[in-house]
DNA sequence: AGCACGCCGACT
DNA sequence: GTCGGCGTGCTC
């Protein structure tokens, strides 16, 4: 038999199936085995993505060397799924096959100089760790190796590695009947304590044994010489056995806390059910303000799936995956939920994994990459906030985790529930259009009435304190609730990086002509310009609409209104939620907890605060400026600005007090933001769709993003153009080239950026074309050009 | 991607 | 003569 190979060599000219003959000893290979095979004078790994009888290769066939795994990594589903998706993004398939992989099994490659000879092997500079040829750098090292190689005294030695290393824990059996250990025992001497100690738990307890060694050092409070001896004297066997990493495993389920669901829960989950019985790949829309109990939904429907012997999987965003939303599906399924998310340790991770391919999880709850989970038989996906831009992956393999599980539901023949309270556009508009089935939830599950939001215009307002961020009505209120002991949380919405321009007397922004895009500041040219077309023009000294001078160029960081809130209000205690202060592992779930117990009055962050988070003493939501997220240089700049005040506005209030939402903002009369305060998101729907047919922007267009990026910046524009030009040659009417033009981010690592963005409505050939581009690409990569292609980008920088 | 082969200029 | 620079081409 031969296997049919995707190596592990991620490159334009190896991106492609190598051929290996199977070796009579190893049997057990099949579609989706992890394999390290010869290829050229090294050795790699690779993945067997087919397997065949014949071949077409003139040459003489290698045979494998050996199969890593004694169950295949990946089911043929998804071996299947790397091909499709190899097609529509532009990636190798080794890049996407090992994106559906826990880190822990990419390969870690050496070479070595290992001796030949006996004589060799006596010499010193061979006694001790194998020498990593990577590592030489010493020059008469170097001199020294070539000899040795020449003399035939050495040779190379190209080693693949496997990271993933399974946990074992010592187990220890009783080697002795009970009636030895009662005469060891009765002639042991008076002096040996911890031996007395753990002999009385062998007589007392022998039916439990096997028992860990962990458990029982814990439990008798003896060292491990102690087994050690023990074993030495014949009264103990050691194994080891393979254990999970599992932090969650001791959560026990409860299934009788089965909630019941309202009208509009029941009338939804009756949809989703019946397409899950009659095993219907279906994607549904589940559009529900929050507190209309998405969750209970989804649990629900994911009860329905087991209930018929499939499997279920949940996708939820990374920052929503916190502990307590893990609880909440652990305890309703046990120990079949699996939950894969980046707060868990690499070996972690690969024991969940482990747990889902063996079949020991039915349910996997988990971020974007769980979506690759190796479930089989799936009867459930879901998608919850399926608006959050997190499910695109920004960089290789750049895929969309919706795309993935509308692959993934066809294969199964299931439903696909993507949820959200403010759904993305694109996924509105497909509901609209029929393709989506478009399921709603009007009321509102638990009690808590909708909170009151009003706006505060900053334009004719008196600011508190010397600064002009915080209003006196803002902080008033904030006084009001922490003299009542409730709590508050303080939104400092800093989307908007690149800093724009704003007229703090009539809160003109100064927008590209074309494009209907703010302008961003660059310091560094001294001129606003557009992202979009490239239009630049100079900085104003008085504003173009009212001639006024107070021209501002925003940009506020959530210290300096901590310093603000300190003086203006010195009873408060402030906790502070930013990129700055969560960056050490746990930190996010420290500041969190710390909020929930009472700390402090004031929750003051960034937009990671905005996400699922339920405090019941939060009476007060205040977001400083809700502008800046409307200004950067993005279409979907005002959806954005929309989904995050709306989502904000759902912490504020509990059951038995309506709670409170103050939005500062320059544009009281904007749709985004006019609209969440009445949490509108269907009349936000109705606008924005016509925002973007007039812009042509999607959804009514489908967009590319090319990037060029190189150390010289004339090289990268250059590059562009030409790149351009190929487009405009080969694509037609209505489609629409935009750029090149230069990123917002000038110099990224070194490196300058150019775009240029294709928006089409239909274009067959596009794809092909852009696959030549990045053909192309390789050869300019030795120029010093990375080209990269992104489908339906969620950023354009 | 790596690695070898091959062809050219600069040296013990 | 040989060493090492990098351009070219191949890996089942």
């Amino acid at each position: 038999m031969i296997a049919q190979v995707i190596v592990d060599v991620a490159s334009k000219q190896t991106d492609r199936i190598f051929e290996y003959n199977i070796p009579s000893q190893l049997d057990d290979v099949a579609i989706g085995s992890r394999v390290v095979v010869p290829f050229g004078r090294r050795k790699v790994q690779g993945f067997v993505v087919g397997l065949s009888k014949t071949t077409s290769f003139q040459g003489k066939l290698k045979d494998l060397l050996l199969v890593v795994d004694e169950m295949p990594p990946l089911t043929p589903e998804l071996v299947k799924l790397s091909e499709k998706m190899a097609q529509d993004i532009f990636s190798y398939r080794i890049t996407i096959l090992q994106s559906m992989l826990p880190q822990v099994m990419r390969a870690n490659y050496r070479k070595i100089l290992a001796p030949i000879d006996d004589e060799a092997k006596q010499m010193p500079y061979f006694q001790g760790e194998p020498i990593d040829l990577n590592k030489v750098t010493d020059l008469k090292e170097i001199v020294f190796i070539k000899k040795l190689l020449r003399q035939n005294k050495a040779k190379v030695e190209y080693i693949v590695e496997n990271k993933a290393h399974k946990k074992t824990e010592a187990v220890f059996y009783l080697a002795k009947e009970k009636n030895e250990f009662i005469e060891i025992y009765e002639n042991l001497r008076k002096s040996a304590k911890k031996q007395q100690i753990l002999l009385l738990d062998i007589l007392n307890d022998y039916n439990a044994y096997p028992k860990r060694g962990k458990q029982l050092q814990e439990e008798l409070n003896i060292s491990s010489a102690v087994l050690k001896n023990a074993i030495e004297k014949g009264w103990l066997l050691k194994k080891e056995i393979e254990v999970y990493r599992n932090p969650l495993q001791h959560l026990k389920s409860d299934f009788h806390k089965k909630i019941t669901l309202n009208h509009d829960q029941q009338s939804a989950f009756d949809e989703i059910k019946s397409a899950i019985n009659q095993n219907k790949s279906k994607t549904f829309l589940l559009e529900g303000i929050t507190g209309s109990g998405k969750t209970e939904v989804y649990l629900h429907a994911i009860q329905e799936t087991l209930n018929s012997n499939r499997t279920a999987l949940m996708l939820v965003p990374e920052i929503s995956l916190t502990p307590q939303m893990v609880r909440q599906v652990k305890e309703r399924f046990g120990s079949s939920v699996a939950v894969l998310h980046s707060a868990l340790s690499a070996g972690e991770k690969y024991d969940e994994w482990r747990r889902i391919r063996r079949k020991e999880a039915q349910v996997v709850v988990g971020a974007r990459s769980a979506i690759f989970a190796p479930l089989d038989n799936i009867g459930l996906i879901v998608i919850d906030e399926e608006h959050e831009s997190s499910y695109k992956q920004e960089d290789n393999p750049r895929y969309h985790a919706r795309d993935v599980a509308i692959l993934r539901s066809k294969f199964h023949n299931c439903p696909l529930v993507l949820g959200s309270a403010t759904p993305s556009l694109a996924s509105r508009a497909r509901a609209q259009k029929g393709l989506y089935e478009l399921l709603k939830l009007n009321e509102r599950a638990n009690k808590k009435s909708l909170p009151e939001v009003n706006l505060i215009d900053l334009k004719h307002v008196e600011f508190a304190g010397g600064q002009f961020d915080l209003s006196v009505e803002l902080v008033e209120a904030i006084k009001a609730k922490i003299a009542k002991k409730e709590q508050v949380i303080l939104l400092l919405n800093r989307r908007g990086f690149a800093s724009f321009m704003l007229c703090r007397d009539c809160g003109f922004v100064l927008k590209c002509p074309n494009c209907d895009i703010s302008l961003t500041f660059h310091k560094d040219t001294q001129q606003m310009q557009c992202h979009y077309c490239g239009h630049t023009e100079s900085i104003p000294r008085v504003c173009p609409r009212c001639n006024s001078r107070k021209i501002r160029f925003l940009g506020t960081g959530t210290q300096k209104v901590q310093e603000e809130i300190t003086e203006l209000v010195p009873q408060a205690k402030i906790l502070r939620m930013d990129v700055d202060t969560t960056r050490k592992k746990g930190s996010y779930k420290r500041i969190l907890d710390s909020f929930g117990r009472g700390d402090a009055n004031i929750l003051l962050g960034t937009q990671m605060i905005a996400k699922g988070l339920d405090f019941p003493n939060v009476t007060l939501v205040g977001v400083i400026n809700a502008d800046t997220s409307l200004q950067i240089p993005a279409y979907n700049a005002s959806e954005k600005t929309f989904d995050l005040l709306t989502q904000v506005a759902g912490r504020a209030g509990r059951a038995d007090k309506t709670g409170q939402v103050l939005i500062q903002t320059y544009n009281p009369e904007h749709y985004a933001i006019k609209l969440s305060q009445s949490q509108d998101y269907e009349a936000f729907y109705r606008h924005e769709m016509q925002v973007r047919y007039q812009g042509n922007y999607p959804p009514f267009f489908f967009t590319t993003l090319v990037s060029i990026a190189s150390k010289n910046e004339q090289a990268a524009a250059k590059e562009a153009f030409l790149i351009k030009r190929k487009l405009m040659t080969k694509l037609h009417q209505p489609t629409i080239i935009l750029g090149p033009t230069p990123s917002s981010i000038t110099k990224i690592k070194n490196q300058y950026y150019y775009q240029i963005l294709v928006k089409y409505k239909k274009e067959p050939h596009l794809n092909q074309i852009l696959h030549e581009i990045q053909d192309d690409a390789q050869l300019a990569k030795k120029r010093g050009l990375n080209v990269y292609i992104d489908n339906e980008p969620e950023k354009i920088i």
